[in-house]
DNA sequence: GAAGATAACCCTAACGGTTAGGGTTTAACA
DNA sequence: TGTTAAACCCTAACCGTTAGGGTTATCTTC
């Protein structure tokens, strides 16, 4: 996004995204079980505890782009126009972030994701961190006067649709089906 | 629950009873982190292969004994009296699971999974497994013609309810809220 | 009761993700 | 220009987990 200005800078995310590039495309290969890191270390030819200085697992070389997933988010409440219901604005942010996901070449990395236990705990655990800092967007929002539960409760549906929506044969249906209950949910909180 | 009647089987249940008894007391003794699964093998007199021949990995020495959670949902749904509302016999078996797991004795385990990304983790995704199976036994009911995506949904939020509840300063009343968001939920998927 | 069959267990060695420790280069900056 | 610190490297190890192959105790069948 910003474009780093010193050299060190741009060398450091070069060596990123070449490591980030060759896991992604041994992993497609050859399959994610089938590639250690030190295969990954050898082909970008970096040394692996230089792999782990710019991932924190090996699972998060796979989860590489969907850094500003939790930022869209907790924007697509905080940022919405003045008075815009809640709802309908995070309807339309996970509408968009679904098709994202659901995209034509994410296919094959969804493929690998669903199967291998390891990307989808790691997944799941994403999520968890996104619902929490939803939840937080919720609860700080001076336009909804809410209790602490009902923001947590409905930050988890929210990303439960995008979870459901993801693996689902119609995805875009499936998103508008599961926010129709989200919003009824939503109301039935109305102080 | 069932006597196991063979000298064979009564062994091998006192020998896996002895590994989860010594692995929960290190674990709260030491941290989950402090202690290795050689420690746990060494202090329950036993090899290390034979930890992994009962319990499939590290994690689940602490989960031993939440494996009737599954069958406990299900069954709230499947064997409740013919006519009864869902949402009302779920709520009171999350109720009930809550009140389990956030009773006396429980606390320094909470502490303790609350404590470890690891453990977090492992409690999300068996979570998961249950929102399937869950979902999969809400759709198989012929008095609820809801969409498959309907049901998936309500699965996940009932998971949800708990999943809140238990880390809430106020378990019950937090599934109470829950429940009337999806009560809601639900009802605005009438057919 | 003796003779297999097999379940439960043991040991050793290894694999793969991950980290600690400590060294070298090179961009940044005073 | 010299100093500092970031980025990187190497080696060796830790830890969870599994494979391979052996020993013992229980079960079953004759």
């Amino acid at each position: 996004m910003t474009e780093p200005s010193g050299r060190r800078e741009r060398k450091k995310a070069a060596t990123r995204q070449k490591i980030a590039d060759t896991a992604l495309r041994l992993f497609l290969e050859r399959g994610y079980d089938a590639v250690g890191i030190r295969d990954v270390a050898a082909e970008a030819d970096v040394a692996v505890t230089t792999v782990f200085a710019h991932f924190a697992s090996k699972e998060a070389l796979v989860f590489e782009r969907d850094q500003d997933f939790e930022q869209r988010l907790t924007r697509a409440v905080t940022d919405r126009p003045a008075h815009e219901p809640l709802i309908p604005a995070l309807h339309r942010e996970i509408q968009a972030l679904v098709r994202h996901c659901t995209a034509e070449g994410s296919t094959p990395v969804r493929r690998m994701i669903e199967g291998s236990p390891a990307l989808r705990e790691y997944e799941e655990s994403m999520s968890l961190r996104h619902a929490h800092a939803l939840a937080a967007a919720l609860a700080a929002d001076p336009h909804l006067c809410r209790s602490a539960t009902a923001c947590r409760a409905t930050a988890r549906f929210a990303i439960d649709a995008y979870a459901l929506a993801c693996r689902a044969d119609d995805p875009g249906a499936t998103v508008d089906e599961v926010f129709r209950m989200i919003e009824a949910a939503w109301e039935a909180t109305a102080p």
